[in-house]
DNA sequence: CGTGCACCTTCCCATAATGGGAAGGTCAAG
DNA sequence: CTTGACCTTCCCATTATGGGAAGGTGCACG
């Protein structure tokens, strides 16, 4: 089949298709005498395993490595695990450092008021705040309305 | 002060000063006879105040449109307060979605027994899954259900 | 048969934010 | 005067993806 109908059916566009081959993430694939790329069931089943891969977050290396792992069927699975528990480590510090954002900001944007008045919490807070926190090192629940 | 110094400062390294020069996030620097960057501590404040932002996850352009509501003294707090809110409404879809493949992850990692076997859940996983979820929610053993 | 449209090919460019490094100017200390 | 630590500007690389041009191919319809 054509790279579009390959694209169609695994997900992965065309574009990226041919970006994979070209740097070396999957074979080139075979030919038509037209100098068609020609794309069978087993090469659906690598894109689609591609795709999911990197749906999960897998960079385009670890998606090789896994790839060559998935095509050793002599592969020890505790090399697939290391792979996985490294992502998911990584994963892990992305989202503690999200949270930590996500935390000041909520807390920032909860004490302005967002109204027509020039007064902001916000924008004092990213001018002097000194390094981690939201500026009041405050003790926990917020129960101070602002006037 | 030299650039240098200014980066030491504020936290910004001196390539990444030039760059936001550059793309006009900053206006030019003043310079001195020999062509250097000079800085005051109004700069090293506005460069302080960049690098906050930048630590929250807004994308130059926010940081951007902050700055300019940073220094205009009548903005209305409501406009600041979009941002935030419209940044937080993204840091939150991240968030969502990073969840979820961490969810997946670690239930397939806590089924691959990572040992010098070939029997990987992970990667038979990665070659069949239909679409969210990871494969069977639990039942016995990944059987060869491939066809 | 011809024409057109939908597809394919390769190649270049752009994105976002950052760092690396080269080639060359400047300055202060020794 | 040399050395070393600065500074300057430029170009390149990164990651993964898409856009689009220029040109070839193939099928379907009139």
């Amino acid at each position: 089949m054509n790279i579009g109908e390959a694209a169609a059916r695994s997900g992965v566009s065309a574009k990226m298709i041919r970006y994979y081959e070209g740097v070396g993430l999957l074979p080139g694939a075979a030919r038509r005498a037209n100098g068609y790329r020609d794309y069978g069931n087993a090469d659906i089943a690598v894109l689609q395993f591609v795709r999911r891969t990197r749906d999960l977050g897998f960079s385009l290396d670890e998606v090789g490595a896994l790839l060559a792992l998935w095509q050793d069927k002599e592969r020890p699975s505790r090399e697939v695990k290391r792979l996985a528990e490294h992502h998911l480590g990584e994963l892990d510090r992305r989202m503690k450092e999200m949270r930590t954002i996500i935390r000041t900001l909520k807390t920032l944007a909860r004490q302005c008021r967002g109204d027509d008045r020039a007064e902001c919490p916000i924008l004092d807070d990213l001018a002097s705040r000194d390094a981690g926190k939201p500026s009041p090192p405050r003790r926990c629940r917020t129960r101070h309305a602002r006037a």
